[in-house]
DNA sequence: CAAAAATGGTTTGAAAGCAAACCAATTGCC
DNA sequence: GGCAATTGGTTTGCTTTCAAACCATTTTTG
């Protein structure tokens, strides 16, 4: 039965496949990661045939948006810490999708930019996120969609 | 200087700190992904002096809710896989968190149960939550918050 | 009822991340 | 100009996570 060591309501101990979440389902910070996570999975299922690595939209997006980024640089761009992107880097560059030159006015530093096949390859990624992007669209509704944005984005930039 | 949002005809490389993210500031997906990371990123920021993991949370406070719940059940919980599950119950068993005994009714399963000490831990636990909580719903707002919450949950089960 | 399928749990291997330590180059400051 | 502090990048070590393979047990089914 229900061990009940502080003085708290007996509770029945679980038999049937109902799990009781309690509190934790209206807590946003909970309900932010498992709707994250459903997202990046279903992102990642979808990928899977066309082998894309869910990594790489986001660097590829932004550094075609901003060629010769430094790794620093990309790192702030997509919230990755700089550790995190001299191995992110480097899979782009075996793949042959970009091209790290030695900065000219930095010698510590180094320059990205995309290649023609890193283009073409970005041009179908987009194609793959876009559809993706707007089944969620979908489920939020294009009237819901501003307003849910603005608050993702107050808890990234005003939450600390 | 070079924040062109819409039909940008010429990009010039990034020499100044400001990162274009282009569409990607207006992806769901994409700002789904930094919101959780910031809130977890914060949490665990103000966890660091009181030594919680940020995973045991909510473990905890579905094994409080559902005493005697089988690892499977508790991963189904938190969403998490069962091999996940094992080194975090090992984990919670090895600090004295939780009691893991062989079901009756089942050799092959475990049912699990907080000690006194998990249930004292986790109502310490409970205050910094709520505190980190209650700093997240201000920011979205307590008007805002169940619209919020619904959307996430759209996401959570709907998304397939 | 026996064989096949499903289920609970562990182990192993791989992928992402962060943090801290470190090196080389650059910038700031006296 | 020279020394200290900062900055860009890499490496290493740790944590969290999933997936797949596996074992033992339980359930299903022919």
């Amino acid at each position: 039965m229900s061990r009940n060591k502080t003085g708290r309501p007996a509770r029945p101990s679980v038999q049937s496949d109902e799990i009781d979440l309690g509190p934790l389902s209206d807590l946003i910070p909970f309900n932010l990661r498992l709707a994250q996570d459903t997202a990046l999975q279903v992102f990642v299922q979808n990928s899977r045939e066309r082998n894309f690595r869910p990594g790489h939209f986001a660097a590829l997006m932004i550094i075609r948006l901003n060629p010769g980024l430094t790794q620093i640089q990309l790192g702030r761009g997509i919230s990755r810490d700089k550790s995190s992107v001299t191995p992110l880097v480097k899979g782009l560059e075996r793949d042959g999708l970009i091209e790290r030159r030695p900065s000219t006015s930095d010698r510590r530093s180094v320059t990205l930019q995309l290649t023609p096949k890193g283009e073409t390859h970005l041009d179908e990624l987009l194609v793959h996120v876009r559809e993706h992007d707007r089944k969620v669209d979908e489920l939020v509704g294009l009237e819901n969609k501003p307003e849910f944005l603005r608050l993702l984005k107050k808890i990234i930039y005003e939450l600390s």
